[in-house]
RNA sequence: CGGGGCGUAGCUCAGCCUGGUAGAGCGCUAGCUUUGGGAGCUAGAAGCCGGAGGUUCGAAUCCUCUCGCCCCGACCA
C-alpha cells in the first residue's frame, strides 16, 4: 500500500483526551478515532490489526474443535427473562425498545442466545460435546468507559461456549479452551498468564483469568518468575487426546491476582517471585448448569432420563487485545508490532520522494516485495526524511526497508529492525532475500 | 455511582480573574529554497469561543441551566 494512497491520519501531537499509551498511539497512529465515550471507528491501520487478532483467536478455536456461528447483536429480553438476568445485569445492560414496544437489548453476552439455540437443536447425549463460538461486538454500557479500546463500551468478543453430558465431559472441553487460550496469546507474542479467578456474578465453581504483563496494566499480578521461560508453544498439542497432564502443568506454578494474592500464605518465596502490573484479555469459567437447568436445555442420556447438559463459557478481549499487544509492545517513538499481528510487515521509505532515481529504486523494490506477497507499507511522499522516520517508527512495522540518494549511489538499501533498532546497509537483493524468507 | 477537571482553528493550547474588533505553535494551501531522524522563508485559508437563557450600551470573559469529554475511586472481556 503506498501511503499516497492510504488513509492513515497521524497525529503528531498527544490528543488530550488520551492518557495512556497505547490510547494515545492507537489515534496517534490513525488505527481509530473516538465516536463517542468508550466508542469508536476503526481506521484501515486498527482493522488491518483487527481482523489479525480476530483470525488467530478463530484459528485456534477451530483448532480446537469449536464451531464458528454468528449470533445477534440485538437480542430480545425474554430470553434473559428466562435465565433470571434481566433484572439481575442492571443499567450496564443497554436497553431498547422496538417499534412494537416490545423489550430489547444490545448483546452484553450471549449466554441466553446461545443455549436457546442448543436447547432447540440438541436432544441426545449423542450429539455431545458441541462448542460454539462466535465473533461478535458486545455493548455493556460501562459506568467509565476509559482507556480507548481497552475498556470500549461497545467491543468485540470472541465468546465460546461448550456443552457436555457431564462434568467429567465438561471439564475436558475447559481444558481444551485452556490450551487453545495458552496458544492463541503466545503466538501474539504475548506472554498470557492463567490465574485462578472469582466466578462472579456468571457463578459456577471452576474459572480462570488469562492476564499478560504489561507495566502500564490496570491490576496487580504475582506469579512464579519461572512463568516467564516458558513455551506454550513449543509443546505438541494434540486436542483430541488427553489434557489433563497439560492442564495440570500449566496451572502448577504460582500465578495469582492482587485479589486472590495473600502474601502470608504465597508458595514461592520472594526470590522467585515477579510482582507486575497485568491485563486480562481473556476469562473462561465452567459453571455447569446455570443456566441450562433454567433455560431447559436438557438432551436425553444414555438411560433415556432428561439430563441438564454442563456448560462452561470462554471469552477473550480481541478489540480489547489491540491496545493490550501495545502496552506491551512500544517503546518512546511509537508501537512496537509483532511480526503476527503486524499491519504490515515492512514498512519501504523513500527518502527523496522527488528524486527520479531513488522513486524508480523505490518502486521496483515495492513491485518485487508485492510480488512475493510481503505485506508493504509504502512511504512515496515527498516529504523530509526525518518526517518519514519518525512516521515508520510511530507506526512500528517490524522491518524498514530504507532508500536514499546515498544507498542508490552504493548500489545498497538500508534496512532496520523495529524492535531492536538494528540496521544494516545491505544490497537489495539481500535485503529482499530476507524479508521474503520464511518467518 | 461518589469526587474532581476541561470544552476557544484539524491538533496542542493562550486569552477569562479585571467585559470593549478572536490569538500563538504545529498541521493545511500556494510559491521558492532545502533534503539520511518531525526543514527554512514568503503569502494565504481556516472559529456561532460546546449549547440555551440571563445581566450589560457591549459577553469567549460575569450569572443560571444544560450537553459533551477526561481523570481518581468503586465495578468490568
Amino acid at each position: 500500500m503506498r501511503v499516497s494512497a492510504y488513509f492513515m491520519p497521524l497525529l503528531k501531537e498527544n490528543p488530550s483526551e488520551a492518557q495512556i499509551v497505547s490510547h494515545r498511539l492507537m489515534l496517534r497512529a490513525g488505527m481509530i478515532r473516538q465516536v463517542t465515550a468508550g466508542i469508536y471507528s476503526w481506521l484501515p491501520l486498527g482493522l488491518k490489526v483487527l481482523k489479525k487478532v480476530e483470525q488467530i483467536v478463530r484459528e485456534e478455536q477451530d483448532h480446537s474443535g469449536a464451531l464458528e456461528i454468528l449470533m445477534p447483536t440485538i437480542q430480545p429480553a425474554d430470553l434473559w427473562r428466562a435465565s433470571g438476568r434481566y433484572d439481575d445485569y442492571g443499567k450496564e445492560m443497554l436497553r431498547i425498545t422496538d417499534r412494537h414496544e416490545r423489550d430489547m437489548l444490545f448483546g452484553p453476552t450471549a449466554e441466553e442466545v446461545v443455549t436457546d439455540i442448543f436447547r432447540n437443536a440438541v436432544k441426545s447425549y449423542k450429539d455431545l460435546p458441541k462448542n460454539l463460538y462466535n465473533i461478535q461486538w458486545k455493548f455493556r454500557d460501562e459506568v467509565r468507559p476509559r482507556f480507548g479500546v481497552m475498556r470500549g463500551r461497545e467491543f468485540l468478543m470472541k465468546d465460546a461456549y461448550s456443552f457436555d453430558i457431564d462434568a467429567a465431559a465438561a471439564k475436558r472441553a475447559y481444558n481444551k479452551m485452556f490450551l487453545a487460550y495458552l496458544r492463541t496469546f503466545a503466538r501474539m507474542g504475548l506472554k498470557a498468564i492463567p490465574m485462578r479467578a472469582d466466578t462472579g456474578p456468571i457463578g459456577g465453581d471452576l474459572s480462570h483469568e488469562f492476564i499478560i504483563l504489561a507495566d502500564t496494566g490496570e491490576s496487580a499480578v504475582y506469579c512464579d518468575k519461572a512463568w516467564l521461560e516458558t513455551d506454550v508453544l513449543a509443546a505438541e498439542i494434540d486436542p483430541a487426546g488427553d489434557l489433563e497432564p497439560f492442564f495440570q502443568k500449566w496451572t502448577s506454578l504460582y500465578a495469582a491476582t492482587d485479589e486472590m494474592h495473600d502474601p502470608a500464605k504465597c508458595p514461592v518465596p520472594a526470590a522467585d517471585l515477579v510482582t507486575a502490573r497485568g491485563i486480562e484479555v481473556g476469562h473462561i469459567f465452567y459453571f455447569g448448569t446455570k443456566y441450562s437447568a433454567p433455560m431447559g436445555a436438557v438432551v436425553a442420556g444414555p438411560n433415556g432420563e432428561s439430563v441438564p447438559v454442563e456448560m462452561g463459557s470462554y471469552g477473550i478481549g480481541v478489540s480489547r487485545l489491540v491496545g493490550a499487544i501495545i502496552e506491551a509492545s512500544h517503546d518512546d517513538k511509537g508501537i512496537v508490532w509483532p511480526e503476527a499481528v503486524a499491519p504490515f510487515r515492512v514498512g519501504l521509505v523513500n527518502l527523496r520522494g522527488g528524486d527520479a532515481k531513488c522513486i524508480a529504486a523505490s518502486d521496483a523494490l515495492y513491485a518485487t516485495l508485492r510480488n512475493a506477497g510481503v505485506e508493504t507499507l509504502y512511504d512515496d511522499r515527498d516529504e523530509s526524511a526525518g518526517a518519514k522516520f519518525a512516521a515508520m517508527d510511530l507506526v512500528g512495522l517490524p522491518w524498514q526497508l530504507v532508500v536514499g540518494p546515498r544507498g542508490v549511489a552504493a548500489g545498497t538499501v538500508e534496512l532496520k529492525n523495529r524492535k531492536t533498532g538494528d540496521r544494516e546497509e545491505i544490497s537489495a537483493e539481500a535485503a529482499l532475500a530476507r524479508l521474503t524468507a520464511k518467518h
